[in-house]
DNA sequence: AAAAAAT
């Protein structure tokens, strides 16, 4: 049984970067993978994020590429990733691991400009990793040749399945050698990743590691039943009920445009809030996944383009807005949290509309997943006597929570004790909740408007200068408690 | 009906 780095033939470059990087123990993807590696046999790993599987690849391959150089646009490694951040955290891999060893890597994602690519291409690379599609754009203008490839990984290979990029894999394929070294992973293996597997394989070394111990045992989960019209409310509610206990949270929606536009409404509310999604560019993707990695935003705001994969190692919380359309994408949702043996917690908002998705998420986890229910305050309605008492709640409730809001710029948490006691309301209280997209907003009644302006001097920049600003900030949701002005003639 | 990825 091997025990260290070292056990593994690894050469001293990657060893030293290895402890560097504070690892002194391969997990067991590492110890089953790294000697197949490096004996140049395939392999087929059956794997998910968390286990360790990138260094399962990135450690061996950096002893491989330390013999011989790269020629011009004749990379000597090829990783396949299926989406832009997962090639970009690889990349990140190689730079941490082959710190000292010198070795020449491109990464060739969407959304970016060809020309930095083309000239790293022109140099000469030993690793290109890459999405399918930009890969297959520069061969096809001539920039890269696969001819000389030594090794190639296919990783998220069921991932790269569900999302239809097999032909392009099989394009990529077909343009390297028949002799190579090549390594597939996939998180489950399915019958048609096994097909793949014969097709790309030639007589794989097959392994298979536990999925790190997440839904199980390190994730508490839970539900809320809601209406689609108070999601939002809940939310809001759910974040400050976490107080202190949420250091980070991650928030699936299951529609690009919910995300943003979930992201604009926590935003307004004072929430440290940063969006992921995939339509949008590249350098905010990064640039809010890079904030929330170095804690700049503590929330994130995303559809499942983040939902497998990313390695953020200490999310405390997930959210989920929506069931996720795909139970199997629930299980990869909430593995987001509960990692290398932290404690996480997952709540998920159901509606009427999603019994039958929920029923299906219950069934795939296996075991009950209790109940959350809101500060006594019935999710439907089951408590008539508070109905009429909205008007006169609503000062209290606006002082004590949404104040608390204004500090929670930086933590979104501290107000949680009272916001606990004045969060019951009426059950219909979404009626004023108003989630509506701020045009709509903006077409309330001057009045409501009116009066609140002066008491907001939270968002601090100025904004209330300008009217065309101040209908978007002012009704839509930061403030929607305190609406009740016009309602309550 | 959705998300991801090439423009």
């Amino acid at each position: 049984m091997t025990e260290t780095f070292a056990d593994l033939g690894l050469g001293e470059g990657i060893l030293r970067a290895v402890a560097d990087a504070g690892y002194t123990k391969p997990t067991p993807i590492q110890q089953k993978a790294i000697p197949y590696v490096l004996m140049g046999r395939d392999i087929l790993g059956c794997a998910q994020t968390g286990t360790g599987k990138t260094a399962s690849f990135t450690l061996p391959m950096i002893d491989i590429l330390a013999q011989g150089r790269a020629r011009a646009r004749m990379p000597r490694t090829v990783i396949l990733e299926p989406t832009r951040e997962l090639a970009a955290q690889v990349a990140e891999n190689f730079d941490t691991y082959g710190k000292y060893n010198k070795l020449t890597m491109a990464l060739l994602i969407g959304g970016v400009s060809f020309n930095e690519q083309e000239k790293l291409l022109d140099r000469g690379v030993d690793v290109l990793i890459a999405t399918p599609g930009r890969l297959l754009d520069h061969c096809e203008r001539g920039k890269v040749m696969l001819t000389d490839t030594k090794v190639l990984v296919i990783d998220e290979a069921d991932r790269m399945l569900d999302m239809g990029f097999i032909p392009d894999v099989e394009r990529i394929v077909g343009l390297m050698p028949v002799i190579r070294q090549t390594l597939m992973f996939s998180a489950t293996m399915p019958p048609e990743i096994k097909k793949l597997a014969d097709k790309f394989l030639m007589n794989p070394k097959e392994m298979a590691v536990d999925p790190p111990s997440s839904t199980a045992d390190t994730v508490e989960q839970a539900f809320v039943s809601v209406s689609s019209r108070s999601k939002r409310k809940t939310l809001r509610d759910l974040i400050d009920r976490e107080g202190d206990a949420l250091k980070n949270a991650l928030i699936f929606c299951n529609r690009k445009r919910e995300v943003a536009d979930l992201f604009t409404s926590l935003q307004k509310a004072g929430y440290p809030v940063g969006a992921l999604h995939g339509d949008m560019d590249q350098y905010k993707r990064m640039e809010w996944l890079e904030k929330f990695r170095n804690g700049d935003v503590t929330i994130l705001i995303c559809s499942d383009v983040a939902a497998r994969g990313l390695d953020i190692s200490t999310v405390s919380h997930v959210f989920n807005v929506d069931v996720p359309n795909n139970s199997e994408d629930y299980v990869h949702r909430i593995g987001r949290t509960g990692r290398a043996g932290r404690l996480g917690k997952s709540i998920t908002l159901v509606t009427k509309e999603d019994d039958k998705l929920w029923a299906a998420v219950k069934k795939m986890v296996g075991k009950d997943i209790p109940e959350i229910k809101m500060d006594g305050s019935a999710p439907s309605s089951e408590d008539p006597a508070e109905t009429e008492e909205r008007s006169p709640r609503r000062p209290s409730r606006s002082r004590s929570s949404r104040g608390a809001d204004k500090s929670s710029k930086s933590a979104p948490s501290k107000k949680a004790a009272d916001t606990e006691e004045t969060v019951q309301q009426s059950p219909d209280r979404d009626v004023s909740e108003s989630e509506t997209p701020n045009k709509e907003a903006s077409n309330k009644p001057d009045r409501s408007r009116g009066k609140k302006e002066p008491r907001k001097p939270r968002r601090g920049r100025g904004e209330h200068h300008d009217i065309g600003e101040l209908d978007e900030m002012t009704v839509p949701f930061g403030q929607s408690d305190q609406l009740p002005a016009f309602l309550r003639r």
